[in-house]
RNA sequence: GCAGGGGUAGCCAAGCCAGGUCAAAGGCGCAGGAUUGAGGGUCCUGUUCCGUAGGGAUUCGCGAGUUCAAAUCUCGUCCCCUGCACCA
């Protein structure tokens, strides 16, 4: 006899089974074919929150079916281990990061591994081990060899909280993505990686990848290709010449004055000692101040004028708080008359305004513009171009600027170069000294990796690195003289861009991973995830893929094939209307808000630390046990959805896994050998559900999958209490147990030892359906609407039935039905069918009874279903399926056919809806 | 402003790509019944309205259209979410 269910003592017992048989354990073979499943790796801090069990449940729950369904599955874990949360610790309590973070790690894992995940823990790697940052310090080298890295003096982005510089993807409306402090502008010297090289790539690829929508659609605003020219302006009075860029060479006629960023570094020279230099300090100031520009829109002519490239004549050149150094060369040609930002500037200035567009449809006068007119149209005031249509001249315009060397056809991007020096200790020392001779050397490859040193004060201000005299006192390897080394660490996101090559090979020694094992694994399969990393992570690391393959290391250029984005995880979450923000649980008592007093609400928002709403997964784990956990994760909402946390839902899960224990445990009371309707009926329902749920999990859709697992459940639970054929029960219940497995997979190892099926369920293979009883469908609906229908009678009628008779119609009905089908592929309209109807024979006998039911057919075409029973089929199905209907409605049942009954109700029968007499 | 995604019964949510088998799966909630000492749990039934025979009426944000037939296709419109946003 079987034992209650018992979730904390299974589970144990089948992690540590799992991970002393290396269960999931996996080697390349190249016979079997290959699915590389990954979950973006987590940041260890020290506690699971929902969001990683909801990722690492989807992808454990599909990894476990891909090897079910014979798949070689590469499911790894790992760590991101380099971080300011580290550093910070370091700072606060003196920690050594190291330590802290391998004690995080510990704990995460200790973590991971009690929710039964599957992974192949022999490839887990972390990215702070000397083993695995050598291959970032090489990266770079490689980098550098090929241009693809480079330092240079630019304004960036800096953290003042952070202490660091950040790169441009992870500003996030100015201010700082991880501590949401307001960033400022420096001007440093700092190393970046050329990923622009590769924009029209990484924009074009996108096309052939299975993401989300909206996940390309934002890589795609970030790339923010724009096409248009480069046109040069000459400085009056001096040989000097500007390039700006602009999307409207057809408007070059009405360009009036030049405006510029005020970083540019020829608007400094230009104004140094002179009168402007205040002016132009003061506006540079304003242009740093991000968020103020939205307002204001400042701008001072600097006393300079520029040539216009065709015509020659004089326009000013303007600086402007509101243009952008970093876009289009820091400079614009200003188009009052075309463009809006350009219309306001002028007017504010005093600036001419010129017309050079008219629309097609109307005419504009110059004079009475009362906003800039931004469509196309034709040229006018343009010279030789009059008349063009606004394309046409865009590009003989910019042909002519070419002939003239004063211009040329170009594309811009928004996306710039990726900014990786970090002022912080805690990551990969970038591999370069400054040696007094020769000036900036790389370390030479021999000499990685070049390791992070002990002997550093966490002081709270300045780069921990500089204190380290021994490390940073070296000699030069081209010289041998005296050198500094670099003190900036990479961005963390360097070592998240390539991880996923690393798990090919996580203990190759003398390459970052091995070109067969990468050929074999490569591309990631399937890749799940948040979202918020879809710009920054999913975008560095399809650059370092493209720029590996160029180097030969790997052969895929996509590295991630389908991507998956989870859902936020919410919860009910007090929240004052009054104050129109959400509370923490400490700023409620008695249901009233404790600062306005006002009445509050519950709302649904994200799971925070700062709302106080988070449901921590262990607590989870040890109340219910990890496999409700996991149910529960997967039945809440489909995955890309947004998941609500209910305790509800939780305990009725609870009760489920029990129910699901017992059905599997317990043997039936009472089973038979002998065969009869009701079991073929269930083992229809099995093989559909085999296939519903297979396909399901095949999109990914899991809570589906979940649905149609707990309506098998349900006919098997009644199946079970009305005396089973013992070996479908048997059948059906393994089965269920398979599907069951990559959802809750220690109860279904559990109930796989009881039962003596084998040893792991875990190594058995997914379970398939017959294609020939899924064909039975047709039969299957037609006896559940049946029972409806009967139940609709009953219900109506209130009668207690004695007997039920089931009436097949007259052969011509399944005649005409079938003709009728025929037909309408031709025609609608009834008087034609009806005609070419009635010149058969056998028809015309019915022919007012048709012309009835024809009226009726049409009105409602479903009565004609697509999917069609021979009328003899029908009736031997009705013969076969008559002792159902005793069994459910506990009375006698019969099948007969139309010739044989008097009753008036036979003539109701139609194909596919045999009468229904009810005495 | 630009772009993407949405709006389905009390709530959550599937269906829409490939129109008919859709009064529309499943879950939650609610109601009734069976079981139980009560509660809980479990099982069954119901859950737009009308109807003593499988029917009828009105429903898938709103309005029009295509079609014999629309939750599903087309157009318009309103609302919600998300991302980007002085990008020249």
């Amino acid at each position: 006899m079987s034992k209650q269910y018992d979730p904390s003592g299974i589970e144990e017992k089948w992690q540590n089974r799992w991970r002393k048989e290396k269960v999931f354990e996996v080697i390349p073979e190249k016979q079997k074919t290959k699915f590389y499943c990954l979950e973006m790796y987590p940041y260890p801090s020290a506690t699971l929150h929902m969001g990683h069990l909801r990722n690492y449940v989807l992808g454990d729950c599909l990894a476990r079916f891909k090897r079910a369904q014979g798949y070689n599955v590469l499911y790894p874990m790992g760590y991101d281990a380099f971080g300011l949360p580290a550093e910070n610790a370091a700072i606060k309590h003196g920690i050594n990061p190291k330590e802290w973070t391998l004690n995080n790690i510990k704990k995460i894992k200790r973590q991971q591994q009690r929710m039964g995940l599957s992974y192949d823990w022999s490839r887990q790697i972390q990215t702070c081990d000397e083993e695995y940052y050598r291959w970032n310090q090489w990266i770079f080298l490689k980098f550098l060899e090929k241009g693809l890295a480079y330092q240079k003096e630019a304004w960036v982005n800096w953290c003042p909280k952070c202490g660091t510089v950040l790169a441009n993807e992870q500003v996030v409306n100015d201010r700082c993505w991880r501590c949401s402090h307001r960033v400022e502008r420096k001007k440093l010297t700092q190393w970046f990686f050329r990923i622009r090289n590769y924009a029209d790539d990484l924009l074009n690829d996108l096309d052939e990848l299975n993401w989300p929508e909206r996940v390309k659609e934002m890589q795609k605003n970030w790339i923010g290709r724009s096409e248009g020219a480069e046109i040069k302006f000459k400085v009056k009075g001096s040989r000097e010449e500007v390039s700006i860029f602009t999307t409207r060479a057809d408007t070059l006629y009405g360009a009036t004055f030049l405006t510029f960023a005020p970083e540019h570094p020829l608007v400094e020279r230009w104004v140094k000692g002179t009168r402007f230099e205040e002016g132009w300090k003061e506006l540079l100031a304003l242009s740093q101040k991000k968020d103020m520009v939205e307002k204001e829109k400042k701008g001072l002519f600097i006393g300079k004028h520029a040539l216009h490239p065709i015509t020659m004549e004089e326009i000013p050149i303007w600086i402007g708080s509101f243009v952008l150094y970093e876009y289009g060369g820091g400079a614009v040609m200003g188009v009052p008359a075309h463009d809006q930002r350009d219309f306001e500037f002028a007017k504010q200035n005093d600036l001419p305004i010129k017309l050079v567009i008219q629309p097609f449809e109307h005419k504009l006068d110059e004079g009475r513009l009362t906003r800039a007119f931004t469509e196309e149209g034709y040229l006018v005031n343009s010279g030789e171009f009059n008349d063009l249509p606004s394309k046409e001249g865009t590009a003989k315009i910019t042909k002519k600027l070419e002939e003239l060397g004063k211009g040329k056809k170009a594309v811009d991007y928004k996306l710039k170069d990726w900014l990786i020096s970090r002022q912080r200790y805690w990551g990969t020392p970038i591999p370069i000294v400054y040696c007094e001779g020769c000036g900036v050397v790389p370390v030479p490859e021999k000499d990685l990796p070049v390791t992070l040193p002990k002997d550093v004060e966490f002081t709270g201000s300045g780069n921990p690195l500089e204190t380290s005299k021994s490390w940073v006192e070296t000699t030069c390897p081209k010289c041998g003289g005296k050198a500094r080394r670099e003190t900036d660490t990479m961005d963390t996101f360097v070592d998240s861009s390539w991880y996923f090559l690393r798990y090919c090979s996580p203990h190759q020694k003398n390459s970052l991973v091995d070109k067969s094992d990468a050929k074999y694994w490569m591309p990631v399969d399937q890749y799940i995830g948040g979202i918020e990393h879809a710009v920054m992570h999913l975008l560095y690391s399809r650059f370092f893929a493209k720029a590996m393959r160029d180097f030969g290391l790997i052969e895929v250029e996509e590295p991630f094939s389908k991507l998956l984005c989870q859902g936020m995880v919410k919860n009910l979450t007090p929240f004052c209307p009054q104050c129109n923000r959400f509370l923490h649980s400490s700023e409620v008592s008695n249901n009233l808000c404790s600062s306005c007093g006002g009445e509050i609400q519950m709302r649904s928002v994200a799971m925070s630390k700062s709302l106080g709403n988070i449901v921590e997964p262990e607590k989870l784990i040890t109340k219910y046990g990890a496999d409700t956990a996991r149910f529960f994760t997967l039945f809440a909402s489909n995955p890309e959805s947004d998941f609500e946390w209910s305790e509800s839902g939780i305990e009725s899960i609870f009760r489920l896994m029990k129910k699901i224990y017992e059905l599997l445990t317990f043997r039936p009371r009472e089973c038979r050998t002998s065969w009869d309707p009701y079991d073929d009926w269930l083992n229809f329902r099995l093989h559909q559900t085999i296939k519903q749920v297979t396909e399901s999990i095949d999109q990914l859709k899991l809570r589906d999958a979940l649905n149609y697992l707990n309506e098998l459940i349900n006919s098997l639970n009644s199946y079970r209490e009305v005396k089973p054929n013992k070996k479908l029960f048997g059948e059906i219940s393994k089965d269920l147990l398979l599907m069951l497995s990559p959802i809750v997979p220690h109860l279904c190892e559990e109930v796989w030892e009881q039962n003596g099926s084998g040893e792991f369920i875990s190594l058995e293979r997914w379970p398939t359906y017959d294609k020939k009883i899924i064909k039975e469908e047709t039969k299957w609906d037609m006896l559940e609407s049946l029972i409806e229908d009967i139940k609709e009678i009953l219900k109506i009628t209130k009668m207690r039935p004695k007997r039920i008779n089931l009436i097949v119609g007259l052969p011509w009905k399944y005649e005409f039905f079938s003709k009728l089908r025929e037909l309408l592929e031709t025609t609608k309209t009834q008087q034609v069918i009806m005609k070419t109807l009635m010149k058969e024979q056998e028809l015309r006998k019915h022919g007012k009874e048709i012309s009835g039911l024809l009226k009726k057919v049409i009105d409602k075409p479903s009565l004609l279903s697509s999917r069609a029973l021979s009328r003899e089929d029908e009736f031997d199905f009705l013969e076969k399926a008559k002792d159902i209907l005793t069994k459910q409605f506990g009375v006698q049942t019969e099948v007969i056919i139309e010739e044989e009954s008097t009753q008036a109700k036979a003539k109701q029968a139609l194909p596919r809806r045999p009468a229904i007499l009810i005495e």
